[in-house]
DNA sequence: ACCTGAACACCGTTCAAGT
DNA sequence: ACCTGAACACCGTTCAAGT
Protein backbone atom coordinates (compact mmCIF):
# COMPACT_ATOMS: atom_id res chain seq x y z
CA UNK A 1 0.00 0.00 0.00
CA UNK A 2 1.55 3.09 -0.96
CA UNK A 3 2.25 5.67 1.80
CA UNK A 4 2.33 9.06 -0.45
CA UNK A 5 -1.49 9.07 -0.41
CA UNK A 6 -3.12 9.68 2.49
CA UNK A 7 -5.47 6.84 3.19
CA UNK A 8 -9.28 8.99 2.97
CA UNK A 9 -9.39 12.85 3.77
CA UNK A 10 -12.76 13.04 5.27
CA UNK A 11 -12.97 15.56 2.50
CA UNK A 12 -10.49 16.29 -0.63
CA UNK A 13 -9.11 19.60 -0.85
CA UNK A 14 -10.73 21.89 -3.17
CA UNK A 15 -8.99 22.80 -6.25
CA UNK A 16 -6.97 26.48 -5.64
CA UNK A 17 -8.44 29.13 -7.31
CA UNK A 18 -11.91 27.62 -6.69
CA UNK A 19 -13.08 30.00 -3.94
CA UNK A 20 -14.98 32.96 -4.12
CA UNK A 21 -17.51 35.09 -1.92
CA UNK A 22 -20.21 33.34 -3.48
CA UNK A 23 -19.54 30.03 -3.25
CA UNK A 24 -18.62 30.96 0.35
CA UNK A 25 -21.86 32.94 1.43
CA UNK A 26 -23.84 29.64 -0.12
CA UNK A 27 -21.76 27.31 2.18
CA UNK A 28 -22.56 30.11 4.99
CA UNK A 29 -26.31 29.99 4.09
CA UNK A 30 -26.88 26.30 4.02
CA UNK A 31 -24.89 25.50 7.14
CA UNK A 32 -27.12 28.30 9.34
CA UNK A 33 -30.25 27.33 7.22
CA UNK A 34 -28.98 23.69 8.25
CA UNK A 35 -27.64 23.47 11.46
CA UNK A 36 -28.53 27.28 13.30
CA UNK A 37 -26.25 30.16 14.12
CA UNK A 38 -24.82 28.44 17.18
CA UNK A 39 -22.82 25.60 14.00
CA UNK A 40 -22.16 28.80 12.68
CA UNK A 41 -18.44 28.61 12.85
CA UNK A 42 -15.14 29.62 10.73
CA UNK A 43 -13.74 26.01 11.17
CA UNK A 44 -17.22 24.20 10.37
CA UNK A 45 -17.56 27.00 7.04
CA UNK A 46 -14.20 26.17 5.90
CA UNK A 47 -14.84 22.38 6.18
CA UNK A 48 -17.68 22.14 3.97
CA UNK A 49 -15.84 24.37 1.55
CA UNK A 50 -13.16 21.49 1.75
CA UNK A 51 -10.47 24.09 2.80
CA UNK A 52 -8.26 25.25 5.47
CA UNK A 53 -10.02 27.68 8.01
CA UNK A 54 -7.78 30.32 6.87
CA UNK A 55 -8.72 30.40 2.93
CA UNK A 56 -11.83 32.09 3.70
CA UNK A 57 -10.13 34.85 5.61
CA UNK A 58 -8.67 35.66 1.89
CA UNK A 59 -12.40 36.68 1.26
CA UNK A 60 -13.50 38.55 3.74
CA UNK A 61 -12.13 40.26 6.66
CA UNK A 62 -13.67 38.23 8.99
CA UNK A 63 -16.92 36.44 10.74
CA UNK A 64 -18.75 39.78 11.13
CA UNK A 65 -18.30 40.94 7.60
CA UNK A 66 -19.49 37.28 6.27
CA UNK A 67 -23.25 37.61 9.03
CA UNK A 68 -23.42 40.77 7.25
CA UNK A 69 -23.14 39.28 3.86
CA UNK A 70 -25.31 36.80 4.25
CA UNK A 71 -28.52 38.84 5.63
CA UNK A 72 -27.84 41.41 2.40
CA UNK A 73 -28.25 38.71 0.31
CA UNK A 74 -31.02 37.24 1.90
CA UNK A 75 -32.71 40.53 2.27
CA UNK A 76 -32.34 41.13 -1.32
CA UNK A 77 -34.53 37.49 -2.72
CA UNK A 78 -37.89 38.92 -0.73
CA UNK A 79 -40.15 38.86 -3.52
CA UNK A 80 -42.32 41.72 -4.33
CA UNK A 81 -45.40 41.70 -6.00
CA UNK A 82 -46.54 42.88 -8.83
CA UNK A 83 -47.12 46.89 -8.83
CA UNK A 84 -50.36 48.59 -9.35
CA UNK A 85 -52.97 46.53 -8.99
CA UNK A 86 -55.14 49.36 -7.57
CA UNK A 87 -55.46 48.05 -4.12
CA UNK A 88 -52.53 49.43 -2.21
CA UNK A 89 -53.92 47.54 1.31
CA UNK A 90 -53.91 44.46 -0.84
CA UNK A 91 -50.37 44.98 -2.18
CA UNK A 92 -48.90 45.71 0.89
CA UNK A 93 -50.59 42.90 2.67
CA UNK A 94 -48.41 41.24 0.34
CA UNK A 95 -45.15 42.52 0.62
CA UNK A 96 -45.32 41.90 4.50
CA UNK A 97 -46.00 38.08 3.55
CA UNK A 98 -42.76 38.29 1.89
CA UNK A 99 -40.48 39.25 4.48
CA UNK A 100 -42.20 36.71 6.58
CA UNK A 101 -42.07 34.32 4.67
CA UNK A 102 -38.37 35.29 4.41
CA UNK A 103 -37.84 35.07 8.08
CA UNK A 104 -39.61 31.66 7.87
CA UNK A 105 -37.69 29.88 5.66
CA UNK A 106 -34.49 31.04 6.80
CA UNK A 107 -34.66 31.46 10.56
CA UNK A 108 -31.20 32.06 11.40
CA UNK A 109 -31.20 35.01 9.23
CA UNK A 110 -33.26 36.89 11.32
CA UNK A 111 -31.28 35.69 14.44
CA UNK A 112 -27.80 36.86 12.59
CA UNK A 113 -29.85 39.76 12.54
CA UNK A 114 -31.02 40.15 15.93
CA UNK A 115 -27.54 39.56 17.15
CA UNK A 116 -25.39 42.07 14.94
CA UNK A 117 -25.88 45.71 15.39
CA UNK A 118 -27.69 47.11 11.36
CA UNK A 119 -24.84 47.51 8.93
CA UNK A 120 -25.87 46.92 5.46
CA UNK A 121 -29.01 48.68 3.99
CA UNK A 122 -31.92 46.86 4.71
CA UNK A 123 -33.56 45.59 2.18
CA UNK A 124 -34.58 49.10 0.39
CA UNK A 125 -36.31 48.38 -1.98
CA UNK A 126 -38.96 46.48 0.04
CA UNK A 127 -39.13 49.74 2.64
CA UNK A 128 -39.20 52.15 -0.97
CA UNK A 129 -42.35 50.08 -1.90
CA UNK A 130 -44.15 49.45 1.55
CA UNK A 131 -43.87 53.28 1.79
CA UNK A 132 -45.16 54.03 -1.52
CA UNK A 133 -48.48 52.01 -1.10
CA UNK A 134 -49.27 53.43 2.17
CA UNK A 135 -49.07 56.49 0.84
CA UNK A 136 -50.89 55.68 -2.11
CA UNK A 137 -53.49 54.48 0.70
CA UNK A 138 -54.22 57.64 1.66
CA UNK A 139 -51.50 58.27 4.69
CA UNK A 140 -49.69 61.25 5.82
CA UNK A 141 -45.90 61.23 5.21
CA UNK A 142 -45.11 60.88 9.41
CA UNK A 143 -47.78 58.43 9.21
CA UNK A 144 -46.68 56.13 6.40
CA UNK A 145 -43.37 56.27 8.35
CA UNK A 146 -44.76 55.21 11.15
CA UNK A 147 -47.13 52.79 9.58
CA UNK A 148 -43.85 51.23 8.28
CA UNK A 149 -41.83 50.66 11.17
CA UNK A 150 -44.85 49.36 12.81
CA UNK A 151 -45.58 46.52 10.20
CA UNK A 152 -41.32 45.68 10.34
CA UNK A 153 -41.77 45.72 13.71
CA UNK A 154 -44.71 43.12 14.06
CA UNK A 155 -43.38 40.68 11.05
CA UNK A 156 -39.83 40.75 12.53
CA UNK A 157 -41.37 39.84 16.05
CA UNK A 158 -43.99 37.50 14.48
CA UNK A 159 -41.43 35.37 12.98
CA UNK A 160 -38.83 35.19 15.78
CA UNK A 161 -41.80 34.58 17.86
CA UNK A 162 -41.75 31.13 15.86
CA UNK A 163 -38.92 30.47 15.35
CA UNK A 164 -38.04 30.23 18.96
CA UNK A 165 -41.08 27.91 19.51
CA UNK A 166 -40.31 26.06 16.70
CA UNK A 167 -36.78 24.92 18.20
CA UNK A 168 -38.27 24.62 21.35
CA UNK A 169 -40.87 22.21 20.01
CA UNK A 170 -38.45 20.21 18.74
CA UNK A 171 -36.58 19.17 21.27
CA UNK A 172 -37.17 15.44 23.29
CA UNK A 173 -40.75 15.82 24.59
CA UNK A 174 -41.12 19.37 24.73
CA UNK A 175 -44.87 19.23 23.73
CA UNK A 176 -45.56 16.42 27.37
CA UNK A 177 -43.83 19.47 29.65
CA UNK A 178 -45.22 22.01 28.04
CA UNK A 179 -48.64 20.04 29.11
CA UNK A 180 -47.65 19.17 31.90
CA UNK A 181 -46.61 22.61 32.71
CA UNK A 182 -49.81 24.03 32.21
CA UNK A 183 -52.00 21.14 33.99
CA UNK A 184 -49.77 21.57 37.13
CA UNK A 185 -51.06 25.82 37.08
CA UNK A 186 -52.98 26.60 39.68
CA UNK A 187 -56.72 27.02 38.40
CA UNK A 188 -57.81 29.30 40.70
CA UNK A 189 -54.62 31.95 40.02
CA UNK A 190 -54.28 32.24 36.73
CA UNK A 191 -58.46 31.00 35.22
CA UNK A 192 -57.89 32.52 31.92
CA UNK A 193 -54.74 31.14 31.12
CA UNK A 194 -55.85 27.22 31.78
CA UNK A 195 -58.86 28.11 30.45
CA UNK A 196 -57.60 29.43 27.32
CA UNK A 197 -54.40 26.95 27.33
CA UNK A 198 -56.07 24.84 24.14
CA UNK A 199 -56.68 27.60 21.99
CA UNK A 200 -53.09 29.34 23.02
CA UNK A 201 -51.34 26.18 21.84
CA UNK A 202 -53.48 25.83 18.60
CA UNK A 203 -52.62 28.87 17.73
CA UNK A 204 -49.17 29.04 17.49
CA UNK A 205 -49.06 25.64 15.93
CA UNK A 206 -49.87 27.11 12.59
CA UNK A 207 -47.17 30.34 12.53
CA UNK A 208 -48.30 31.20 8.90
CA UNK A 209 -51.87 31.68 10.14
CA UNK A 210 -51.30 33.98 13.47
CA UNK A 211 -49.55 36.26 11.28
CA UNK A 212 -52.01 36.83 9.24
CA UNK A 213 -54.28 37.54 12.03
CA UNK A 214 -51.84 40.62 13.48
CA UNK A 215 -51.66 41.44 9.58
CA UNK A 216 -54.80 41.86 9.24
CA UNK A 217 -55.43 43.76 12.64
CA UNK A 218 -52.58 45.50 11.98
CA UNK A 219 -53.68 46.93 8.77
CA UNK A 220 -57.46 47.00 9.95
CA UNK A 221 -55.71 49.75 12.26
CA UNK A 222 -53.56 51.85 10.75
CA UNK A 223 -55.48 52.14 7.14
CA UNK A 224 -59.27 51.23 8.05
CA UNK A 225 -60.17 54.98 9.01
CA UNK A 226 -58.86 56.15 5.79
CA UNK B 1 7.70 45.04 52.78
CA UNK B 2 5.61 41.86 54.06
CA UNK B 3 5.89 39.34 51.38
CA UNK B 4 2.98 37.05 52.87
CA UNK B 5 0.21 39.79 51.94
CA UNK B 6 -0.12 39.60 48.21
CA UNK B 7 0.74 43.11 46.90
CA UNK B 8 -2.84 44.70 45.90
CA UNK B 9 -5.39 41.93 44.08
CA UNK B 10 -7.42 43.57 41.58
CA UNK B 11 -10.90 42.67 43.44
CA UNK B 12 -10.22 41.27 47.43
CA UNK B 13 -11.59 37.75 47.70
CA UNK B 14 -15.36 37.68 48.87
CA UNK B 15 -15.74 35.94 52.45
CA UNK B 16 -16.86 32.24 52.12
CA UNK B 17 -20.37 30.94 51.70
CA UNK B 18 -21.26 34.86 50.68
CA UNK B 19 -22.09 33.63 47.52
CA UNK B 20 -26.09 32.66 46.94
CA UNK B 21 -27.95 32.35 43.37
CA UNK B 22 -29.61 35.83 44.43
CA UNK B 23 -25.99 37.34 44.62
CA UNK B 24 -25.19 35.83 40.95
CA UNK B 25 -28.25 36.91 39.41
CA UNK B 26 -28.08 40.34 40.57
CA UNK B 27 -24.47 40.62 39.29
CA UNK B 28 -25.49 38.67 35.73
CA UNK B 29 -28.10 41.25 35.51
CA UNK B 30 -25.74 44.44 36.03
CA UNK B 31 -23.17 42.60 33.70
CA UNK B 32 -25.87 42.35 31.14
CA UNK B 33 -27.50 46.07 31.23
CA UNK B 34 -24.01 47.52 31.44
CA UNK B 35 -22.20 45.78 28.85
CA UNK B 36 -24.53 43.38 26.59
CA UNK B 37 -24.68 39.51 26.14
CA UNK B 38 -21.13 40.22 24.87
CA UNK B 39 -19.78 40.79 27.62
CA UNK B 40 -21.62 38.03 29.75
CA UNK B 41 -19.39 35.67 30.61
CA UNK B 42 -18.88 32.89 33.39
CA UNK B 43 -15.08 34.56 34.19
CA UNK B 44 -16.71 38.23 34.03
CA UNK B 45 -19.74 36.98 36.02
CA UNK B 46 -17.22 35.56 38.80
CA UNK B 47 -14.65 38.36 38.81
CA UNK B 48 -17.47 40.71 39.53
CA UNK B 49 -18.34 38.71 42.18
CA UNK B 50 -14.81 38.86 43.33
CA UNK B 51 -14.89 34.83 43.38
CA UNK B 52 -13.17 32.34 41.65
CA UNK B 53 -14.63 30.95 38.32
CA UNK B 54 -16.25 28.15 39.14
CA UNK B 55 -17.17 29.28 42.41
CA UNK B 56 -20.82 29.97 40.32
CA UNK B 57 -21.11 26.69 39.55
CA UNK B 58 -21.43 25.54 42.91
CA UNK B 59 -25.34 27.34 43.00
CA UNK B 60 -25.93 26.76 38.99
CA UNK B 61 -25.52 23.72 36.45
CA UNK B 62 -24.45 26.11 33.94
CA UNK B 63 -24.75 29.62 31.77
CA UNK B 64 -27.60 28.07 30.20
CA UNK B 65 -29.19 27.40 33.64
CA UNK B 66 -28.06 31.22 34.76
CA UNK B 67 -29.48 32.95 31.36
CA UNK B 68 -33.32 31.32 31.80
CA UNK B 69 -33.11 32.49 35.38
CA UNK B 70 -32.22 35.87 34.45
CA UNK B 71 -34.93 35.79 31.83
CA UNK B 72 -37.36 34.63 34.66
CA UNK B 73 -36.75 37.13 37.01
CA UNK B 74 -36.86 40.10 34.67
CA UNK B 75 -40.30 38.50 33.66
CA UNK B 76 -41.41 38.65 36.81
CA UNK B 77 -40.78 42.08 37.76
CA UNK B 78 -43.33 43.73 34.75
CA UNK B 79 -45.47 45.84 36.59
CA UNK B 80 -49.53 44.88 36.07
CA UNK B 81 -51.63 47.83 35.96
CA UNK B 82 -54.62 47.88 39.08
CA UNK B 83 -57.92 45.50 38.24
CA UNK B 84 -61.65 46.63 37.46
CA UNK B 85 -61.27 49.75 35.38
CA UNK B 86 -64.02 48.64 33.81
CA UNK B 87 -62.02 49.56 30.70
CA UNK B 88 -60.73 46.33 29.75
CA UNK B 89 -58.71 48.46 26.62
CA UNK B 90 -57.06 51.00 27.91
CA UNK B 91 -56.34 47.91 30.95
CA UNK B 92 -55.06 45.89 28.24
CA UNK B 93 -52.87 49.07 26.51
CA UNK B 94 -51.07 49.02 29.71
CA UNK B 95 -50.15 45.74 30.40
CA UNK B 96 -48.46 45.54 26.74
CA UNK B 97 -46.70 49.35 27.80
CA UNK B 98 -45.50 47.23 31.10
CA UNK B 99 -43.91 44.68 29.05
CA UNK B 100 -42.40 46.79 26.00
CA UNK B 101 -40.83 48.85 29.52
CA UNK B 102 -39.04 46.02 30.79
CA UNK B 103 -37.35 45.25 27.49
CA UNK B 104 -36.46 48.91 26.94
CA UNK B 105 -35.18 48.83 29.89
CA UNK B 106 -32.95 45.67 29.88
CA UNK B 107 -32.27 45.07 26.15
CA UNK B 108 -29.92 42.57 26.77
CA UNK B 109 -32.79 40.35 28.46
CA UNK B 110 -34.52 40.35 25.27
CA UNK B 111 -31.67 39.33 23.00
CA UNK B 112 -31.20 36.76 25.89
CA UNK B 113 -34.46 35.16 25.26
CA UNK B 114 -33.91 35.49 21.32
CA UNK B 115 -31.33 33.30 21.50
CA UNK B 116 -31.92 30.72 23.96
CA UNK B 117 -35.30 28.21 23.42
CA UNK B 118 -37.93 28.87 25.15
CA UNK B 119 -37.75 26.88 28.96
CA UNK B 120 -38.96 28.90 31.89
CA UNK B 121 -43.10 29.65 31.72
CA UNK B 122 -43.24 32.84 30.16
CA UNK B 123 -44.49 35.69 32.38
CA UNK B 124 -47.56 33.33 33.45
CA UNK B 125 -49.05 36.22 35.48
CA UNK B 126 -48.81 38.47 32.42
CA UNK B 127 -50.33 36.35 29.76
CA UNK B 128 -52.94 35.26 32.17
CA UNK B 129 -53.89 38.76 33.12
CA UNK B 130 -53.88 39.85 29.21
CA UNK B 131 -56.05 36.57 28.09
CA UNK B 132 -58.38 37.50 30.85
CA UNK B 133 -59.24 41.44 29.02
CA UNK B 134 -59.55 39.91 25.88
CA UNK B 135 -62.18 38.12 26.89
CA UNK B 136 -64.17 40.49 28.91
CA UNK B 137 -63.25 42.71 25.74
CA UNK B 138 -65.50 40.31 24.22
CA UNK B 139 -63.30 38.24 21.77
CA UNK B 140 -64.54 34.58 21.59
CA UNK B 141 -61.66 31.87 22.80
CA UNK B 142 -60.18 31.58 19.72
CA UNK B 143 -59.86 35.20 19.03
CA UNK B 144 -58.26 35.95 22.18
CA UNK B 145 -55.88 33.59 22.29
CA UNK B 146 -54.83 35.05 18.78
CA UNK B 147 -54.95 38.65 19.71
CA UNK B 148 -52.53 37.88 23.35
CA UNK B 149 -49.66 36.11 20.64
CA UNK B 150 -50.41 39.03 18.44
CA UNK B 151 -49.63 41.83 20.94
CA UNK B 152 -47.49 39.91 22.32
CA UNK B 153 -45.04 39.30 18.90
CA UNK B 154 -45.53 43.47 17.91
CA UNK B 155 -44.13 43.93 21.74
CA UNK B 156 -40.89 41.63 21.21
CA UNK B 157 -40.66 42.95 17.69
CA UNK B 158 -40.69 46.55 18.35
CA UNK B 159 -38.74 46.84 21.26
CA UNK B 160 -35.81 44.27 19.63
CA UNK B 161 -35.87 47.38 16.84
CA UNK B 162 -35.39 49.73 18.87
CA UNK B 163 -32.50 48.22 20.62
CA UNK B 164 -30.73 47.33 17.56
CA UNK B 165 -31.05 50.45 16.34
CA UNK B 166 -29.68 52.02 19.72
CA UNK B 167 -26.84 49.95 19.35
CA UNK B 168 -26.11 50.85 16.03
CA UNK B 169 -26.68 54.63 16.65
CA UNK B 170 -24.41 54.79 19.63
CA UNK B 171 -21.56 53.38 17.24
CA UNK B 172 -18.73 55.95 16.50
CA UNK B 173 -20.14 58.69 13.87
CA UNK B 174 -23.68 56.08 13.30
CA UNK B 175 -25.76 59.13 12.46
CA UNK B 176 -23.53 60.38 9.73
CA UNK B 177 -23.03 57.05 7.64
CA UNK B 178 -26.79 56.56 7.68
CA UNK B 179 -27.24 60.09 6.28
CA UNK B 180 -24.71 59.59 3.66
CA UNK B 181 -26.11 56.57 2.70
CA UNK B 182 -29.41 57.93 2.32
CA UNK B 183 -27.73 60.66 0.35
CA UNK B 184 -26.19 58.58 -1.97
CA UNK B 185 -29.67 56.75 -2.76
CA UNK B 186 -30.88 57.38 -6.50
CA UNK B 187 -34.22 59.27 -6.09
CA UNK B 188 -35.25 57.59 -9.33
CA UNK B 189 -34.70 54.24 -7.85
CA UNK B 190 -36.65 54.45 -4.36
CA UNK B 191 -38.50 57.68 -4.45
CA UNK B 192 -40.46 56.90 -1.50
CA UNK B 193 -38.10 56.14 0.73
CA UNK B 194 -35.53 58.78 -0.42
CA UNK B 195 -38.38 61.45 0.10
CA UNK B 196 -39.82 59.77 3.64
CA UNK B 197 -36.06 59.55 4.71
CA UNK B 198 -36.27 62.12 7.44
CA UNK B 199 -39.68 61.03 8.68
CA UNK B 200 -38.04 57.59 8.69
CA UNK B 201 -35.46 58.69 10.75
CA UNK B 202 -37.44 61.01 13.25
CA UNK B 203 -40.07 58.39 14.08
CA UNK B 204 -37.25 55.73 14.99
CA UNK B 205 -35.57 57.79 17.41
CA UNK B 206 -38.37 57.73 19.54
CA UNK B 207 -38.72 54.18 20.59
CA UNK B 208 -41.71 54.76 23.30
CA UNK B 209 -44.13 56.79 21.01
CA UNK B 210 -43.46 54.33 17.62
CA UNK B 211 -44.16 51.90 19.72
CA UNK B 212 -47.46 53.21 20.81
CA UNK B 213 -48.50 53.58 16.90
CA UNK B 214 -48.12 50.21 16.26
CA UNK B 215 -50.44 49.43 19.41
CA UNK B 216 -53.26 51.65 19.67
CA UNK B 217 -53.15 50.34 15.33
CA UNK B 218 -53.10 46.67 16.63
CA UNK B 219 -56.06 47.06 19.35
CA UNK B 220 -58.41 49.08 16.97
CA UNK B 221 -57.90 45.99 14.67
CA UNK B 222 -58.08 43.04 17.31
CA UNK B 223 -60.95 44.71 19.43
CA UNK B 224 -62.77 48.18 16.89
CA UNK B 225 -65.12 46.08 16.00
CA UNK B 226 -66.22 45.20 18.87
C1' DA C 1 -3.10 36.73 -4.91
C1' DC C 2 -4.48 32.72 -2.62
C1' DC C 3 -3.99 29.38 0.80
C1' DT C 4 -1.76 26.87 4.82
C1' DG C 5 -0.59 25.41 9.83
C1' DA C 6 1.00 26.88 14.14
C1' DA C 7 0.07 29.92 17.68
C1' DC C 8 -2.55 33.33 20.70
C1' DA C 9 -6.10 34.93 23.54
C1' DC C 10 -10.39 33.93 24.50
C1' DC C 11 -14.68 30.82 25.86
C1' DG C 12 -17.67 27.09 28.81
C1' DT C 13 -16.94 23.30 31.47
C1' DT C 14 -14.69 18.85 33.80
C1' DC C 15 -11.98 17.27 37.32
C1' DA C 16 -9.17 16.46 41.32
C1' DA C 17 -8.09 18.79 45.18
C1' DG C 18 -8.50 21.84 49.11
C1' DT C 19 -11.44 23.89 53.31
C1' DA D 1 -21.17 21.99 50.98
C1' DC D 2 -18.55 25.45 48.99
C1' DC D 3 -14.72 27.01 46.52
C1' DT D 4 -10.17 26.66 43.94
C1' DG D 5 -6.64 26.17 39.93
C1' DA D 6 -5.17 23.44 36.26
C1' DA D 7 -6.60 21.37 32.21
C1' DC D 8 -9.54 20.29 28.01
C1' DA D 9 -11.94 21.14 23.92
C1' DC D 10 -13.65 24.65 21.68
C1' DC D 11 -13.80 29.62 19.35
C1' DG D 12 -12.11 33.91 16.10
C1' DT D 13 -8.13 35.74 14.47
C1' DT D 14 -2.83 37.03 13.75
C1' DC D 15 1.22 35.80 11.66
C1' DA D 16 4.97 33.89 9.06
C1' DA D 17 5.40 30.90 5.54
C1' DG D 18 4.44 28.45 1.31
C1' DT D 19 2.62 28.36 -3.88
Amino acid sequence: MSVTQPVRSPRRRAPRNSLNPDRILDAAIRLLDRQGTEAFTMRALAQQLGVGTMAVYSHFRGKDEISDAVAHRLLDTIELPPAGSGDPRAELREVCRGVYRLFSEHPSALQLLTMRPVRGDDAISVVDRMLALLREAGLSRTEAAGAHVALMQYTVGSALWCTRRARAMCEEGARDRVRAKIDALPRDRYPALVSLAPELLRVQDNGGAQYEIGLDAMLEGLLGGI
